[in-house]
DNA sequence: CGGTTTTATAACCGACTGGTTTTCTATCGC
DNA sequence: GCGATAGAAAACCAGTCGGTTATAAAACCG
């Protein structure tokens, strides 16, 4: 997992218009005036926004006549995820040390927990 | 969850500096020259990120004599996946219309699923 | 006290962001 | 072909970002 996969799809995610875009999107594939529409910003702005999220490969754009629909790519979001998924213990407090155990076994194989114990 | 809070916490990811320093605290309470010991940057450069990261209310700071040791705190990275789970379905494609159907249960009520089947 | 260590602060820099207005391209319907 | 619609592209602007150097503040050590 490359770092600036990660950099570009925190950075799109750190703007409420972009994770506004997407969640729209989950409702289905959407065009640029569609998108645009409850925002108070102009066309081009919400362009700009576009690029940003397709770049981060977190929408596709198909072709319809002079439309160019967006359709929502997720897999992005399990890469970070999966990142943020080695905080989790830190945030659920009664599985800290176990998750804290969990990871030394990992790291120096079967015995360190029976080390970490005795 | 206010908006700004994903803005600064999905800012704040959105570095490959600030994810290490977080990688890094996972391992416990660190002081500024030893988290930026592995980092070909100066000094104040690190302090900066390390604001960065404190205004998103990922790390606290306490005082040891001249040293400020960092702790990492992940509850903002809680919120982060949860907005993330909204789109699980959507790189899970086996659950994809699965969790669509749960959507809609949540949205219109407990008789949706069987109109959506009719 | 004087010097060292640790960290923060300020000023500066180039690059990028988020937005605008304007203009251009492509495709439609007639 | 002609006007309307959908979208992109370019130029511009103020502000933020990621980094630097230089300096200051605070607490230690001897």
């Amino acid at each position: 997992m490359a770092p600036d996969v990660l950099d570009a799809t925190f950075a799109a995610l750190a703007d409420p218009t972009r994770r506004a875009i997407l969640a729209r999107l989950r409702e289905g594939e959407a065009t640029v005036t569609e998108l645009a529409a409850p925002f108070a910003m102009t066309q081009p702005g919400i362009s700009k926004h576009l690029r940003v999220l397709e770049r981060a490969g977190l929408i596709s754009r198909g072709r319809d006549a002079q439309r160019r629909p967006c359709r929502l790519e997720a897999a992005p979001l399990k890469d970070a995820v999966d990142w943020l998924a080695n905080y989790r213990s830190y945030w659920e407090e009664s599985y800290q040390r176990l998750d804290a155990l969990l990871g030394e076994l990992d790291h120096e194989g079967p015995d360190a927990a029976e080390r970490e114990i005795r």
